[in-house]
DNA sequence: CATCACGCTGTAACCGGTTTCATGTAACCG
DNA sequence: CGGTTACATGAAACCGGTTACAGCGTGATG
């Protein structure tokens, strides 16, 4: 492995004008500049990024603390992978790289905080199940620069992103009302989630808003889960009054209520129209197709990026992110006959 | 940030006994030791990787090379998510952390080799699109300790986890002759790609031993994709002697094909019975759910990480692993009734 | 001509660990 | 009791970069 100082030696100059070239070009001679970068070239001189690390405590790494736990629900986000791809190559435009952050079992509640540390880590994405995990909160109070992702961070120097919730939802019941629906209900996430309570927020505030009845019967909770689809939708018919719509605030949940009204004899659209949450793959590839509320997905991954290099590079949290979001319609809305 | 050094004054010893405590516990004195692990949880000190790093030239950081352009199939595998889940799992267990590597755009051929280097990476695991591309090939010949996912992998210190692409195969093929049908088709993956391939040569000595006739007709090449899917199956479905039985190499193509089943008025299982591959999410939300060879999905991420720290620690490449499969009965390829 | 500014470069200390080698001490053995 | 050995530790070099500071040559300025 060539070093700095045998390049330095090669080219006749010292190191400290070596390392010049690669990261202050502007104040070297244009003609030595020139010759180190190509016998640079010629032996395939590569700078050590671990002494760069520490020498300058900035590692070009960005952490992404993912809670894998399987209790949790948030290990399985709607859309990870699209979130994954346009982090990493956000990330990896403006020249930083990700670093997936591991425990190691460990159960401190400064473990995060701690392989932060060690890895001299530049900032923070997380991506998880949005309880308050005690070592996540410290982490973001240390003072990293850190970015949540659909799921509210506070710190000094944190903020996060996340999809315009209650537009979408109030997109999703104007469309149904549209449609010629008014007996709309929801199934809901759970309550305790940002993205359960927001999304509910928005059915409300639309019913209000079109002057149509709150009717607490046509609220049902469930937890974001093909089963808690199915036996919410289940609820809902087994009531006197059945919906002639469904609000359901995810599409995996509108999968299971899907079958549920199956399995009742009853129809989509023509019986019950449904409007789902997220555009995960399935909802194009139901039978019906599942129309929904897309969210930017790649949007989460560029928005994430842009806001932990600003703060790496000083600037200050930025105010939360709010991505748009917007009505895919596909058969399960379809006029009925 | 505490340094080893003035952890050392503290304790009244030198900064070479701190270095043992943590990396060589047995050689100091327990007495020692047990007051600079004291002292070092008092004052929270940290070794600092990246000094580590310079000074032993391990990094205790896998690369995970993940190629996401658009254009290639390989960034949506099937169950990216189960398998990185396993990855990092099993990796973190073996205190390695797991670093995606990106490319910045840079078209080199040796890319990833110069990223590799520059971080001192230990070992990389690659899951891709399985083509060939140069800056991968010279990445597996470069020597770092290197495991491919689901593809396989050329070099001095280099090996692959993939499936029992064959015997899921056959466990298909078996499984609809068990359920009665004769007329057994298959919709394959590409042909150049390797579980394509396997998965063909699975049906067709499955069908040999059974004695069914190898019909060339009953074969139709598909892309692992929906529509790729969809119209392979219309193929099928127009020629004069149509199929009662297709495996389909993968779960996706299978969804297509069922909803060409569908448009053609034909019914499943009752007309033609469908078997897949992957078991991926959707098809146990489908109706009828979609019988399947299931995947060892963790065990993809767990037997790569074994292989990748065992060549770290010397070992030779070891032999491929190759995961096996089960076959997962749903409707899809129920009894006819 | 002395002075100064400017542009470029080198020296050397430093980042925070690891590791070789030497050394001191205590235990052990014939 | 002298010599060997094992054990525990410290001094110092080293890993491969960065950077504060000093120095040098050149041309401009008073």
């Amino acid at each position: 492995m060539a070093t700095i100082r045998e390049l330095a030696r090669l080219c006749g100059v010292s190191p400290a004008t070596v390392s010049r070239v690669f990261n202050n070009p502007g104040v070297v001679n244009a003609k030595t500049r020139e010759q180190v970068l190509r016998m640079a070239r010629q032996i395939g001189y590569l700078p050590n990024q671990s002494a760069r690390t520490l020498a300058t405590k900035k590692s070009f790494m960005v952490g992404l603390v993912w809670d894998t736990d399987h209790r949790r629900p948030g290990w399985r986000h709607p859309f990870f992978q699209e979130i994954l791809i346009g982090l990493k190559t956000a990330l990896s435009g403006r020249g930083y790289h990700l670093l997936m952050l591991a425990t190691s079992g460990e159960k401190s509640h400064d473990a995060y905080v701690r392989a932060v540390r060690r890895h001299n880590l530049d900032g923070v994405v997380m991506i998880d199940s949005g309880t308050w995990d005690p070592s996540l909160r410290r982490l973001a109070e240390s003072g990293v620069p850190c970015v949540g992702l659909d799921r509210p961070v506070r710190g000094p120097r944190a903020t996060y992103v996340t999809s315009d919730n209650v537009g979408g939802a109030r997109l999703a019941v104007r469309h149904l009302h549209e449609r010629g629906r008014r007996a709309i209900a929801t199934i809901t996430g759970p309550a305790h989630t940002r993205p359960g309570a927001e999304r509910l927020r928005g059915y409300r505030e639309e019913l209000s808003r079109l002057g149509l009845p709150q009717r607490p019967e046509f609220v049902v909770e469930g937890d974001f889960y093909l089963s808690g689809g199915h036996a919410a939708m289940r609820r809902l018919l087994a009531a006197d009054d059945r919906p002639d719509a469904v609000f359901v605030a995810g599409d995996e949940m509108a999968v299971g209520a899907l079958h549920a009204i199956a399995e009742a004899g009853l129809k989509v659209p023509e019986d019950i129209a449904l409007v789902g949450f997220d555009d995960i793959e399935v909802a194009a590839l139901m039978s019906p197709g599942l129309t929904t509320i897309a969210q930017d997905k790649a949007g989460f991954g560029t928005a994430a990026a842009e806001a932990v290099v600003a703060m790496i590079n000083g600037a200050d949290a930025p105010p939360p992110r709010i991505l748009p979001t917007r009505l895919v319609v596909r058969g399960s809305s379809s006029p009925s006959l």
